[in-house]
DNA sequence: TCATAATATGAATAAACGTTCATGTTGATA
DNA sequence: TATCAACATGAACGTTTATTCATATTATGA
């Protein structure tokens, strides 16, 4: 039996706290970052006890790591979302960037969390993006047993579209607005890139 | 007149003291990260008293602000050094994404301290890219003029290579012990693909 | 040699911090 | 309505934190 750094609420009642101690630290975390939000901070964003923030966390960590399991979920099943109706490896590509720069967009708290894991547990980033890669090795693996992906290095050819998607999802993210044509035209540049390479070929081959 | 954030000691004596400082800051936030070290930890490492630290520096950050300036230097000398006998874009781009990373592997501490900014000072980090891919574009555009690069969104390649070399860095980083020869081999494989693409052609195209 | 600017000290202060725990309240069930 | 587990409280405690400042030491060149 493993237990987790926070407890589950048994009642109604507490589950109202609990959920309002997690939107209230979210907030926190999303707009002062992890590091410089305290305890007290939450204690008093939220207008709990402290005792009552103890009662569901172990600690500050304890909260964090609630709160990234939460994302890391909730990336995995909107992309999911955004892609499973993609027919090929081109469009699941298309519509997975495009996918995780709106999320990332939408609630930049989703981003900043798994970033910042790196200075607060360097385990926790590293399964993170490993677990991440292995999946995205696996998915590319079958694309090319179906003929749609050369034969490459799969494991760096993930690490390479993670941080394509993660820049390209800063560069965006950088910019006041972002519409859904901006989204559409970043994703064409980037497939272009993808499809046909950066050097321009020599004449003739 | 600009005022830095530190003070430029004024004799040898104060030097060494002043470079004694940086030196366990580094060793320090390499180790636990800025956010976790603190003042105290700085002063108790390099065995000063409280007040010579603030002698020199106005605060924590005034010293983390010393020590990023230093590598943002420090990192692009790296790479002009490594890169300056390249003859065109394919060899640069290779030799550069071997440098970074070499670079990133030999003093994890660049690379964390630029990637902590984040959660720091956003601005910090958001002009440190900016400007790196401002630059990126305008090398870019020379290489496109000189018929070597395609004719696609600059600005949107110059962050996915950033992505690229900063992810693949951090897969290599994640090993134990990186040598010559897998640095080779992983620069081959991300070439390969920014030449060729990751998609296989339909036959007869 | 003396004057003085630069450098160094570390006890002291106050604020912020995480965490505990004795006490109190609530609501469901028997 | 009596009971009890779940939930909630916040004053209090000990720790860590950043920062100051009156005092002391050093080196140099006038």
């Amino acid at each position: 039996m493993t237990t987790t750094p926070w407890r589950i609420p048994k009642t109604k009642h507490g589950h109202k706290t609990f959920d309002h101690i997690i939107a209230c630290g979210k907030k926190l975390f999303s707009s002062k970052g992890f590091q410089a939000t305290s305890v007290n901070d939450i204690i008093a964003e939220s207008g709990v006890a402290a005792g009552t923030f103890y009662i569901y966390f172990n600690d500050k960590l304890a909260l964090y790591t609630y709160i990234l399991n939460d994302y890391k979920k909730k990336i995995r099943d909107t992309i999911h979302q955004d892609t499973k109706h993609c027919l090929n490896r081109r469009d699941l590509e298309r519509e997975g960037l495009k996918s995780f720069i709106r999320f990332a967009y939408q609630d930049n708290l989703a981003y900043n969390i798994i970033w910042e894991s790196l200075f607060i547990d360097k385990s926790i980033f590293q399964d993170y993006y490993e677990n991440f890669a292995q999946r995205y090795v696996e998915g590319l693996k079958k694309s090319h047993a179906q003929g749609e992906v050369r034969d490459v290095d799969f494991e760096t050819l993930s690490w390479m579209l993670m941080g394509i998607a993660n820049f390209v999802g800063l560069q965006v993210l950088f910019r006041v607005h972002v519409t859904e044509e901006e989204l559409d035209r970043v994703a064409d540049s980037v497939l272009d890139i993808l499809e046909h390479g950066m050097f321009k070929r020599p004449i003739g081959s």
